[in-house]
DNA sequence: CATGCCGTTCAAAATAATCTGAACGTTCGG
DNA sequence: CCGAACGTTCAGATTATTTTGAACGGCATG
């Protein structure tokens, strides 16, 4: 899943097994456990912690930290694609809208650029809506995957 | 915009290439204007084929192979979807199936499990969806993207 | 105010991904 | 047939990414 998810080997690997987990991991537990430098898992969680999919807890009387992932699927999967927008399709979005403010590309090729920002905004509208009320975009999505396009009829 | 679609940086760049290019490049053209190997733009221009995204198209007189952009942007978008879609999705969703179908998870982390399972079949209803109609498809995503949710009623 | 326990940092090492270019197969004109 | 023009392939070189682990700082405890 990394590919699809934009995160590396270890950091996959570290969510993981935090999800194959019911209680709280510490840090050298989870380097332990995956054979990985407690450098590189510190980092690793780090990038989880930033996306919001795992977070720290407390065990009283313990004075090392915890970790447990985000139980709920669908809060992780917003969560995600909050951090991937921020981090790929903005900046995908800025520069195309940069290279249209140049007084460089005419004819077709304007045209490419043009339809380019107009796709960039629709999908960013949407992904805004989604991560705005996440609730409903759930139910949007299942609404989506489970019936016909309003106008478009079945066949039969 | 590389790593928002899952392609490299030459693949990228021999794409960029031919969306700011009004007519055919050759082969070496590409090569030369990039300052990349023929061999490299070979692959690159297979994978761009492969994607649906780039045309091979012929000039009288000239055996040598000529390229084009997909014009439309928005069918662009919808066949790197599709690509994606069967390189990434669909092999995650077989091993979640996969795990599944085994009896060692149990409690929580099933349920995990579960919910994932139930997200990736969401997402891919909404995808598949989405490439049996892509004309309307667009037009969904425009109303999503610009209009509240059915049911949500904007504050005023 | 030393000592041990933790987590973090980051330069260097290890690994993975990408790119090059020589070798090769095909096709075509003569 | 021959040779030249092309595109493709893939082993090796290069470049980029990831990982390690030693050094460090903070902090709680005695």
């Amino acid at each position: 899943m990394g590919a699809l998810w934009g995160i590396n080997r270890s950091v996959a690997r570290v969510h993981a097994l935090l999800m194959a987990t019911e209680g709280a991991l510490s840090l050298e537990e989870i380097a332990e456990r995956l054979q990985i430098s407690k450098g590189n898992a510190s980092m690793s969680l780090r990038e989880l912690r930033t996306f919001g999919v795992v977070r720290q807890v407390e065990v009283a009387g313990d004075r090392r930290d915890f970790y447990v992932t985000e139980p709920d699927v669908w809060t992780m999967f917003f969560r995600i694609l909050r951090e991937r927008k921020r981090r790929e399709f903005d900046p995908t979005l800025d520069a195309i809208h940069h290279l249209l403010a140049q007084p460089g590309a005419r004819g077709e090729v304007r045209g490419r650029l043009e339809q380019m920002a107009e796709l960039l905004t629709t999908v960013e509208g949407v992904v805004n809506r989604f991560l705005q009320d996440p609730a409903s975009s759930r139910a949007a999505l299942a609404f989506v995957a489970g019936l016909p396009f309003p106008g478009k009829r079945r066949k039969r």
